[in-house]
DNA sequence: CCCTTATCCGACCTGTGGGGTAGGATTTCT
DNA sequence: AGAAATCCTACCCCACAGGTCGGATAAGGG
């Protein structure tokens, strides 16, 4: 298993908020409450919390707190790449645990001190670090907020 | 992280198998006992010894009991894919829990039966996962063999 | 002003699996 | 016979995923 359910929910919180944003206009909506998505979702309110701190952190999105308070997206869902949004929920994204991102697209092993002789393995992770970060930044919240709509019509979104 | 160490040392182990097998020929060259490339990678021999052992079950190794006794790829590192590797090491390769590979390139998610509104991300996964095989199936033994030549050229493998 | 509703925050708990060890049985060569 | 290797099973440790709990803080409504 590569990804936890961290990024399953943590994505699946972003879908829903995406979903009720409507089309644009999200700042005059009024925010979701983490407790509707929640049941909605069929998940623990107390876990989406630890979850969604991390994407307002990664300011993915923003809160309101107090009565009537909740979640927004911090901007379009045609704007925000997945890798952003796994990235903020998983940590870096790395294949293997020698390597670390050093800058856009370059790529460093920790193992590299050793000699290279440890990292035959380098091109191989590059490669798959390359096809994972390439399909996650390809791929928009709004992509998915789509996909959902479409797929699950019969039961839409109440609102 | 995605990958455990179990697809690192693997990989590794794999590599130094091509490597002193030459070019071509593995079936003639004496096998390559495990504890001579525990020490060369600095890896623990009983922990390789359950990785190679899959690799074995998965036919990408043979094995030869007794003195004088190791292992030598199955088959040329060209016809190797590092997809086969991976799976052999880490079983099937799945960004999420909830996915599994049914047939060649068609993907399921276990979730689909709760209705298909807890998946508003399998095209999300499903993208990924084509990103991670299409990367892994690319990629051959041959292809890290060669590069790990190229980059401890300084210090050739003993033979 | 207080109550309700919500976000926020940190401590805590529990099971699983990664990563590794240990010991011995088996096979084959010298 | 004995050394050198693979093979096999059982076991151990602990970090972390996954989740709970209690409470602090902030805002709106009567």
């Amino acid at each position: 298993m590569l990804f936890s359910t961290k990024a399953e929910y943590g994505v699946r919180l972003m879908v829903e908020l995406g979903r009720r944003a409507g089309d644009g206009l999200a700042d005059e909506a009024d925010p979701v409450a983490l407790s509707s998505v929640a049941e909605a979702e069929i998940l623990p309110l107390s876990y989406l919390e630890h979850l969604v701190a991390k994407l307002r952190q990664a300011e993915l999105v923003t809160s309101v707190r107090g009565a009537h308070g909740g979640y927004r997206l911090a901007r379009p869902a045609s704007q925000i790449q997945m890798l952003d949004v796994v990235q903020a929920l998983e940590g870096p994204i790395a294949p293997m645990e020698c390597f670390h991102e050093v800058r856009e697209g370059r790529v460093l092993c920790s193992h590299e001190a050793d000699g290279d002789r440890a990292c035959a393995t380098k091109l191989l992770w590059t490669r798959v670090h390359g096809g994972i970060t390439k399909a996650l930044a390809g791929t928009t919240l709004a992509d998915l907020v789509e996909f959902a709509d479409q797929h699950a019509a019969r039961e839409p979104v109440a609102g």
